[in-house]
DNA sequence: CGATGACTTGACTTCGCTCAAAGACAGTGG
DNA sequence: CCACTGTCTTTGAGCGAAGTCAAGTCATCG
């Protein structure tokens, strides 16, 4: 390591010498690949957590709640996001099967959370999960990792909502879903939010969403089975366009 | 909970039953307050981790590096940042004291670290890390927190990509700076990068960043205490801008 | 069968990016 | 001590792309 490069702030800017005092962020780790839950860890689980079923269109529950539990997918869809100014609100993520979410901080969910199809999900109650997780290192150690795979992905999305084109961003989210909701059938995607949720994802406006995909329509790279079903037909292309926008 | 909604998929779209198959995406936990290291955390730590001291303009590491450890930084700033296509790059993190960055996927690290200032920097090898974790719970649950810490900064970065206007961006990034690292001087805002570090971050070009701030200083709210040194006028304007974008 | 909501499409307008040139320092070497 | 050089920064002009808005279509639901 510690190669050189061009000088980090020279010409008019002083080196800068130290500065700057502590913080709190972080860059993060990974420690292991994408561990997955043993059926030990599972039936722990299964005694703090209890199942729920929900119907589309529910909300689980709204930015600023007090936060007692976090929760798990069991199947299903569901959007997080956070309500901005003006009646905006930014998608944070889409959740599906396994995925957790219900990130919290001082006390209070930071993000509202959808339903957008029925949903089973499993509640955990936060105390009973953090007495479980100091009791069983290695179920809390996959618990950093799947926090930390979360990471990775909001570092995703950071770079997708920086894409150039409008095309270039649905490419690429087309990819993503793809990946997050492994084949329904081959070469098909399942997009079970609105143009809306998507564009509120991408920071596209609906008809821009629309749009793209027209594009990208127009060009024979995908076609429209519905509004909700996408089925890829170049696969190389797609990639091509994502990666130069 | 469970409040009413607006249906999730409506009109045209039909429910899309429950769809949708595993996948491995988080959003996440908080579990606790901003846990700080204890002195015998501190000191088991450093146990297993060598201190370096790195010149400015120094790469830590390399994307796609194999990652053998995890960094703290006990001084300085760095920068965190992923190089793209058409040899543009995206910054995902600015680092500053107690940060953690090492982020790895596969045994590869995900992002390049720069250092922006002379760094006095703690690398802790991630399998004597890993094993101290599993020994010591509390630990562990200090790092999970750490990592959900991260998170969330980075789903704030989302948002401020998103951002409407550059100057809204602007804006939100110099709060962020000067929570990021406490007051070096009160109402002011050491930027140890360039401007085009933080177009990187913000998804600006670097001119566009130099515009934002002067649009700021103009309309009183900032002046420039020479380019790397801003002094907070009107906190009330600076964060009504940020919002209002 | 009418109403609602989602999606699509097109025209207009504006905002921000691209590009280029000038200005301002810091560090260097004479 | 001073001029030089390279880099970073600032500023301005012109242009293109993307967002806004509105109208029209379609499917589903009551």
């Amino acid at each position: 390591m510690a190669k050189t490069a061009k000088a980090g702030a020279s010409g008019r800017s002083k080196p800068v010498d130290k500065v700057l005092l502590p913080s709190a962020a972080i860059d993060t780790t990974d420690l292991l690949g994408p561990r997955r839950l043993t059926a030990r860890d599972r039936a722990n689980l299964a005694t703090i957590s209890t199942r729920l079923r929900v119907r589309a269109g529910t909300t689980i529950f709204d930015r600023g709640d007090p936060s007692t539990a976090i929760y798990s997918i069991g199947s299903g869809a569901a959007v997080s996001f956070r309500p901005l100014a003006r009646n905006a609100r930014r998608v944070m993520a889409f959740l599906f099967a396994d995925d957790i979410f219900g990130l919290a901080r001082g006390g209070r969910y930071v993000n509202t959370v959808h339903a957008l199809t029925p949903l089973t999900i499993f509640r955990i109650p936060t105390d009973s999960l953090k007495t479980m997780l100091l009791r069983n290192p290695e179920l809390q150690l996959t618990f950093l990792c799947k926090v930390t795979h979360a990471l990775r992905e909001s570092q995703r999305h950071a770079i997708l909502i920086g894409s150039e084109t409008p095309t270039s961003r649905v490419s690429r989210f087309l990819t993503m879903m793809e990946q997050a909701q492994p084949n329904p059938d081959q070469d098909t995607v399942a997009l079970p939010m609105t143009r809306k949720d998507i564009g509120d994802y991408l920071n596209l406006p609906a008809a821009g969403v629309s749009a793209a995909l027209a594009d990208l329509s127009k060009r024979g790279i995908v076609t429209l089975d519905g509004p909700n079903r996408i089925r890829i037909r170049d696969r190389r292309q797609l990639t091509a366009v994502a990666d130069e926008g």
